[in-house]
DNA sequence: ACTATAACGCAACTCAGTTGCATTAAATAT
DNA sequence: ATATTTAATGCAACTGAGTTGCGTTATAGT
């Protein structure tokens, strides 16, 4: 790094490092978004949790008692919503339509999982279901991979049962 | 059919008659819900067409247009939550957050398909994407049959994939 | 027919999410 | 380095799906 460069490649390069250093800050350039406390905030604290999904309340709660600054509610509405559209953040919708956001998963991992309609519980395919469970991973994987292939980018699944479970099905004695 | 039969026996199949003659009336009355008016119009209208998701909204315009009464909203809700629970209706919340209703479908149907998290368009997997889409329908149907086995009732699943759609994709030139 | 209670209908409320607008701060051009 | 542009912020007011409470009506069982 020979001191005769001039002002123009130091502060190129200053620039340049200070998007690199911080990946987090990369990752925001690298999606046309600018790096904002509030940004840096959120995608710091969903990459620092992978597989964990947070609802709008949780992460400002989160972000405002993590940092100084608390953070608006509205801000936090557009941010996750330039986050989404980007693909930096995966969004889903839960069974109590509750909208949860989290990091978007690098490798994708299906998790087949059942929500009673009367009890409302939700829980993964174990047990016996293993077999069938990973039968849907694997043809979820071979989707997705198809749709890569076409150019699809940020890709996740997600694969719902739904009914009314045995315990259910039995107290109000269904047919 | 002897003439003498006593007057409980005559009001005993007067009541099996009535509860039989419409099969809308006798679901209803298997489930241990009271055939009201409104009960008999919502589930007529989503058993006339199955496949077929309603909005709330949708419903209640379909039927305060259909019958001469209109039904109140809260009254619909409630209504709804009991068919659900019951197992008569299935409930899915879309990607908009919105709840969508349908009649229980007989046979589980998958459709696995795709939302962009940008566009929020949801398109069903098509084309090239047709074979995974078998595929993973079929790997659904032996995930039902187990939980099936396990006594679980009223069961449907969804399979939705996530992202970044080609279109989107290539507009905002992600990485 | 009588009674118990499930279901109804209205009004008021809650809460996630949205919109408009003036202000602040990143990114870019001078 | 300073000025300019415009993305992002923060506040207030709004929207609309869904809920709760409660008095009334109609169904199911006696």
């Amino acid at each position: 790094m020979p001191s005769s460069s001039s002002s123009a490649d130091k502060r190129a390069l200053a620039k340049a490092a200070r998007a690199v250093a911080d990946p987090i800050d990369a990752l925001l350039a690298a999606h046309g978004l600018r790096r904002t406390s509030a940004a840096r905030a959120v995608l710091g604290c969903l990459l620092a949790t992978p597989d964990t999904s947070y609802t709008h309340a949780q992460l400002q709660n989160a972000i405002s008692s993590a940092t100084d600054a608390p953070l608006d509610r509205v801000t936090l509405y557009r941010l996750i919503d330039r986050l989404t559209q980007v693909g930096l953040l995966l969004c889903r919708v839960d069974a109590s339509r509750v909208r949860r956001y989290q990091a978007m998963p690098t490798s994708v991992r299906t998790m087949p999982h059942f929500e009673c309609q009367s009890c409302h519980r939700d829980s993964p395919l174990a047990g016996a279901l293993q077999a069938s469970a990973s039968d849907l991973e694997r043809a979820a994987q071979s989707a997705v991979e198809a749709l890569q292939a076409l150019g699809y980018k940020g890709l996740s699944m997600d694969v719902a049962l739904r009914g009314v479970c045995a315990d259910c099905a039995s107290t109000q004695g269904l047919a």
